[in-house]
DNA sequence: TTATCAACATAGACCACATTAAGCC
DNA sequence: GCGGCTTAATGTGGTCTATGTTGAT
């Protein structure tokens, strides 16, 4: 499936933009992000190969394919061949990275065509990548672990640039800093002697990057993970007992849920997403928020979609319904509550309720069990941009005090001047 | 153990106006 | 069914404020 850039319609997609809700080819990926300083803090990662519509989390060696959760999972199903394949966690990038640069957090980067470097600004193409978990990948710029520009900012603070160099091998190149998220952390897939990580978005995270800064080094980090062991740090049955409520779930990866809005930069795509009801991958991806909107609408603030089987069977696959969603939910909603949209593909994980028809093994509803309960972490309500229109004017039009001021009046806010925006 | 207070976190309101959707001819 | 026009509704982001939560005393 080879999905064309959004941006230029030609070329085909490699990069998945998730502040523009958009899949780029290499050459707009840069030239789009090195336009100026916000659209360079986006967050952006390599797409999908499978469903080109999915941000990759994670690289298949044996396939060399990118897949994201829903193609790894469906890919490297426990209990399927392909699960001994070795996988590699893609990291995200901001910034305006070189093929170098890329290459470098991505090994696999030099199987792409070539392209043009870009005309970044010296000191503003600083690449920051992050790793691509899916908690924090798509956070907001500076609560996430990607470190944004004031980040980069701070990285130029010589005496942090001095004990960055190091970690990173590199006295010439950019600063890069990779930060293991706390999954990695719980994983036990970091060298014990790693230092903790507070979780990112918390209030200590600042004093937690020096922390990392000072006694982090990425080369004692294997991001690769060949087994359940390695990357949970317990056998995939004794996974199991981990994940029996959700009160330990939570304990396990300690993450944080964020309902804080995400799309603060100014999008230079000028294209309006489709309308509603029209399939479109990317409204898809963002329908996180969708879902979150219509669940909290419904049923106020902290409200928790729950899934319920209808156990109803249609053309021998499965139908699910599910409470709280509004006439908005898309297939990627189902998603959001823990089902992913492959059971509308006739690629069911799940089985069905009905005994006499329970006749899966129990190490597949476990594993369906796990991924439900993983993806149901994994949620993020992030802010949906319906309307990159409506978004650019937003962005540039001024304001008193927050508020949107009439045309020619007065302003103390102007969002087209660098000093404010930044 | 309970009450009080400060500090902190969060949700919602507000604003202008381009865009969208619906209705009508 | 299609196109043009009118009109009401919608959505966008930064800031402020009200309310809720947490921890210390």
């Amino acid at each position: 499936m080879n999905h064309l850039c959004d941006f230029c319609g030609e070329q085909r997609s490699i990069i998945y933009c998730s502040s523009d809700a958009a899949s780029l080819c290499l050459s707009c990926d840069r030239n789009v992000h090195s336009a100026n300083a916000l659209s360079r803090r986006h967050s952006r990662t390599l797409l999908c190969d499978r469903c080109s519509a999915q941000p990759a989390v994670i690289r298949c060696i044996e396939q060399s394919v990118s897949l994201c959760q829903n193609c790894d999972w469906n890919s490297h199903d426990a209990s399927g061949v392909a699960s001994g394949h070795k996988r590699q966690t893609i990291n995200c990038y901001s910034g305006c990275p070189s093929a170098e640069e890329l290459s470098r957090i991505w090994p696999f980067f030099q199987e792409f065509p070539p392209v043009a470097e870009p005309d970044c600004e010296k000191g503003l193409g600083l690449m920051t990548i992050s790793e691509n978990n899916i908690s924090n990948c798509w956070g907001p710029p500076e609560s996430n672990s990607t470190l944004g520009i004031s980040s980069v900012g701070k990285m130029k603070d010589p005496k942090v640039v001095d004990k960055l160099n190091p970690l990173i091998g590199s006295s010439s190149g950019p600063a890069i800093c990779l930060l293991p998220s706390t999954a990695d952390q719980t994983a036990g897939s970091v060298d014990s002697t790693t230092p903790k990580l507070d979780c990112v978005g918390t209030k200590d995270f600042e004093f937690s990057k020096d922390d990392f800064c000072e006694d982090f080094n990425v080369n004692d980090v294997d991001m690769t993970f060949q087994s359940y062991e390695q990357l949970f740090g317990v056998s995939h049955n004794q996974i199991n007992h981990i994940f029996d409520d959700d009160d330990d779930i939570d304990s396990f990866f300690d993450l944080r849920e964020t309902s804080a809005a995400n799309s603060n930069h100014q999008d230079e795509f000028v294209g309006e997403a489709s309308s509603a009801g029209q399939p479109n991958p990317m409204l898809a991806t963002h329908s996180n928020a969708v879902s979150a909107n219509s669940v909290m609408s419904n049923r106020g603030k902290n409200a928790d979609s729950r899934l319920f089987f209808s156990a109803r069977h249609a053309h021998s696959s499965l139908s699910l319904s599910f409470s709280g969603l509004t006439g908005e939910s898309s297939a990627g909603d189902y998603q959001d509550c823990g089902g992913s949209s492959v059971p509308f593909r006739g690629e069911s994980p799940w089985f069905p309720a009905d005994p006499e028809n329970s006749q899966l093994p129990t190490a597949s509803r476990d594993s369906a069990v796990m991924r439900y309960k993983e993806k149901k972490k994994a949620r993020k309500f992030e802010k949906k941009i319906r309307y990159a229109t409506r978004k650019a004017m937003a962005d540039v039009r001024r304001r008193v005090k927050g508020r949107f001021v009439k045309a020619g009046e007065a302003y103390d806010y102007d969002p087209l001047a660098q000093t404010r925006s930044c």
